[in-house]
DNA sequence: TGCGTAGATA
């Protein structure tokens, strides 16, 4: 831990006075760049750098080296470091910088917990539209769709003006929630503000909310609409199109993506950064596709080309993605050599895909290797004990399953049930 | 000087 105070006060509840007058410098100082470039390559010498700064000149500490300080204990995830200063921001009389308001929010959403960045937020006297983003955004980093949409709406009962960033959250809500309706009608307050649809992670987000939402004719209609496309606004539609088994349109998707890059690149030399590369995460999308339509060759064909043509080191999902083919055509042997031949470990997805499959296809003896495995990994689940036993009693194997029923006995812990009241809160 | 979008199983 890197102290800046001897004593670290309750910033939420601090009555300190302001010590210095605002605002204290109008261009950012010469020490203050340094924080700030040392910000993308070294978070952490930015936070050194400002306890020093602290030590020796407390007087050329300002609202913008502070700002950079806070950045950076939320970069490297520093709770107590970005805690202190917040105290400081409070003891040195920055509060009313509503700059500095937003980033500590951002630093609690990275940090700690929503309530941290829900208190700051509520302290905030005059609640501009980023303040309000903020707020949407760190219940969607905590995973809370349902809520984010209520505060969304409750900005708006405050007659504060959604911006690009704010629809761009509000549409990723709606994409995790599956909620159709209200991504409808965001896209068409979006449609009333023409310059919107040149902001391209905008119109990514509602690609990406039609393809969660199941519409996606109207995925590749805003698809097509976009002029200038990433690579991003592929894996959308190409993960799109995977996960409604739609697989030929996922690889033609691809291909015409690989197609557009061979022109580009036959084109003229100086074009390079106009390449839109498939990056992992595209993979996963072809991947998922092959899967999906039982294309166990062209998966394989994929996952070399991944590797050898684009330089991409397969990830976890990679490898789970290809378990995932092999088991559905039930290729059981050769996904269970592909999980022992992996370079990384198998986690418990994998073993358990291979165990859901081996109940699909009737093979107890590798229903029980990854049983095994998963019970190792400690990530078994009650589910997975009842997959073996039903496979076991499908087969007639009544004594293996009765030992395998008592041992669920022996190590049974109490269930627990969850059940959503309404739908407000998630 | 503050807020943003894609990604394996069941």
């Amino acid at each position: 831990m890197i102290r800046f105070l001897h004593k670290v006060a309750k910033p939420f509840t601090s009555t300190a006075q302001p010590q210095i007058n605002l605002p204290k410098h109008l261009k950012p100082t010469r020490i203050n760049l340094s924080l700030k470039s040392y910000l993308k390559s070294n978070p952490i010498k930015t936070i050194l750098l400002f306890s020093d700064l602290l030590k020796k000149k407390i007087s050329a500490v300002d609202s913008y080296s502070l700002l950079y300080v806070i950045k950076a204990c939320a970069k490297k995830s520093l709770g107590t470091e970005g805690k202190q200063t917040h105290t400081l921001v409070i003891k040195l009389g920055y509060e009313p910088i509503i700059f500095l308001q937003t980033s500590l929010m951002d630093m609690y959403a990275a940090t700690t917990n929503v309530s941290d960045v829900h208190k700051v937020f509520d302290e905030i006297p005059n609640k501009n539209v980023v303040c309000w983003t903020s707020l949407i955004s760190a219940y969607m980093r905590n995973q809370k769709p349902y809520r984010a949409i209520e505060i969304f709406r409750q900005m708006q009962m405050d007659g504060v003006e959604p911006d690009q960033v704010t629809f761009t959250v509000a549409l990723s809500a709606c994409a995790d929630i599956g909620a159709l309706d209200k991504g409808v009608w965001i896209h068409d307050l979006i449609s009333r503000k023409p310059e919107f649809s040149e902001d391209l992670s905008l119109m990514n987000a509602l690609v990406n909310m039609y393809v969660k939402c199941g519409d996606i004719r109207k995925a590749m209609l805003v698809f097509d609409n976009i002029r200038v496309k990433d690579v991003r606004t592929w894996t959308s539609m190409i993960v799109g199109y995977a996960l409604h088994g739609q697989a030929e349109e996922a690889l033609r998707l691809f291909s015409a993506l690989e197609e557009q890059n061979k022109s580009r690149s036959s084109q003229s030399r100086g074009t390079k950064d106009q390449l839109l590369v498939p990056n992992d995460a595209m993979f996963i999308g072809v991947l998922m596709a092959c899967s999906h339509a039982g294309m166990v060759e062209e998966g394989k064909r994929y996952f070399r080309t991944m590797i050898e043509e684009y330089g991409i080191k397969p990830r976890l999902s990679h490898f789970g993605c290809m378990v995932d083919l092999l088991c559905r055509l039930g290729l059981l042997k050769e996904a269970h050599s592909f999980i022992l031949a992996m370079p990384i470990q198998p986690n418990a997805v994998i073993w358990r895909t291979l165990l859901g499959a081996s109940g699909v296809h009737g093979n107890e003896e590798l229903a029980a290797v990854a049983q095994s495995k998963l019970r190792e990994l400690n990530a078994s689940l009650v589910g997975d004990d009842v997959a073996l036993s039903n496979i076991y009693a499908a087969k007639g194997m009544w004594e293996e399953k009765i030992m395998l029923r008592h041992e669920m006995t022996q190590r049974r812990t109490p269930g627990c049930s969850s059940v959503e009241v309404g739908k407000l809160h998630s």
